[in-house]
DNA sequence: GGCCTTGTTGTGCAAGTGTATAAATAGCCT
DNA sequence: AGGCTATTTATACACTTGCACAACAAGGCC
């Protein structure tokens, strides 16, 4: 037989599912993190995207300007849910100012907060952060809008043990405080196995409190 | 005239100098670090460091094994350098503990320490750490380094406050300061045009001496 | 000066990149 | 059921990438 017209066709088509726009985006916006968290930047080619997504490469252009695009989308997205995240520790409202702020704290130095894989893609993109208007401004407002929820809390911390700090003693200790959470945050999330669980809230806790002169609750303090 | 024999050699090969291997190998680090400062570990191909270090591609194989060995030694370079100029600054003799501290705190939050360049680099590395296991051994005993001189100083400080604290507290203690100088210093470099100059570093030396309970040197706080 | 080592260049190659576009088919509408 | 359209696949293309290797020449050595 000098041709064979085949007859199981080897070369049959990819079967496919047809997903809604919203559900299509947001798989490859979830495939993208999960390639550049596990491969970096220089890892997240189209194809691993699209193969991580379970579809094939030429459809993210159907979704996607390009791949540039299809980055800058999926760093909002994690900013946003990061950003999320912390703020919703704060919305606890029959609890006093200090338990809030406590509880702020704690929220921001466990799980899922402290997470490698956040901390990756956090790291991967905000070192291309001064090279790329886009994700600097990405960052600032979120770092703003973070450090003003902050700035609230400790208003209100204050007020309670009655004091009145000028609104310039008050950014001071939004920058300190916050500076506080995201180094503790920074260590957590790269050497998690060097801290004992809770150890690095309780830390926060005792530093932030240090820092606005407030009394421990119930201690022993060193000796 | 058919063919003409090039009187002018166009084809002339590149004029080049041996350089001692040191100064190459050099030169190709900072070239490698230049690079991924400015695009990031996908723009840093070999002919892109090749170019900047004034070379052809083919001479990094002659000094590298590979691409990875070359980014390898080069982030050793940077932790190098950078925990290298950290510690510089704790080498006054004839101050007092305290102000060895706080002259630590200020080195620390301004320039050359705070530099966007260093900041995109330290950022672009360290998010590949959760992934190579070498880049997170590099970063953590860098940490820990640096972790022990601050604990060292902390020490000093307290005994000179006549404060003898236990292990575990001179342990929380400087991570906390760890924690509010590495804070300090990424919010610095993401966006030091939103600070005055010093003002992160007086944010940071009052956060400090309120984690150790140390009344300030000449104040009137608050109001 | 002439040679010889080796640092350096230039070229080639296979694999992978982002993008463009044609072909196919899934699933809704009537 | 049958057709239409937009989602999806598949292929093509020009370009870049890291690496291998052969040719070359810079500069020390005798």
């Amino acid at each position: 037989m000098p041709d064979a017209t085949d007859p199981a066709p080897m070369n049959a088509r990819r079967k496919f599912r047809r997903e809604g726009e919203g559900r299509r985006r947001q798989d490859l916006i979830e495939a993208t993190l999960d390639s550049v968290a596990e491969h970096g930047l220089q890892g997240a080619s189209l194809r691993t995207i699209a193969l991580r997504a379970g579809v094939t490469a030429g459809l993210i252009r159907h979704y996607f300007p390009g791949k540039e695009e299809l980055l800058q989308e999926a760093y909002t997205a994690l900013v946003g849910r990061m950003t999320e995240q912390a703020k919703a520790a704060l919305v606890m409202d029959d609890a006093s100012p200090r338990q809030r702020l406590a509880a702020f704290v704690t929220a921001n130095l466990n799980a899922p907060i402290i997470d490698a894989r956040v901390f990756s893609l956090w790291a991967t993109f905000i070192g291309r952060a001064s090279a790329d208007p886009a994700l600097a401004r990405a960052h600032r407002e979120g770092y703003l809008g973070f450090r003003n929820e902050v700035e609230a809390v400790v208003a209100e911390v204050l007020a309670a043990e009655q004091h009145k700090p000028d609104a310039g003693a008050l950014r001071h200790h939004a920058i300190a405080i916050n500076a506080i959470i995201d180094g503790l945050w920074v260590e957590g999330c790269l050497a998690g196995e060097m801290f004992s669980s809770g150890e690095l809230a309780a830390i926060g806790i005792k530093a932030v409190e240090a820092e606005l002169g407030l009394a421990p609750l119930e201690q022993f303090q060193e000796k």
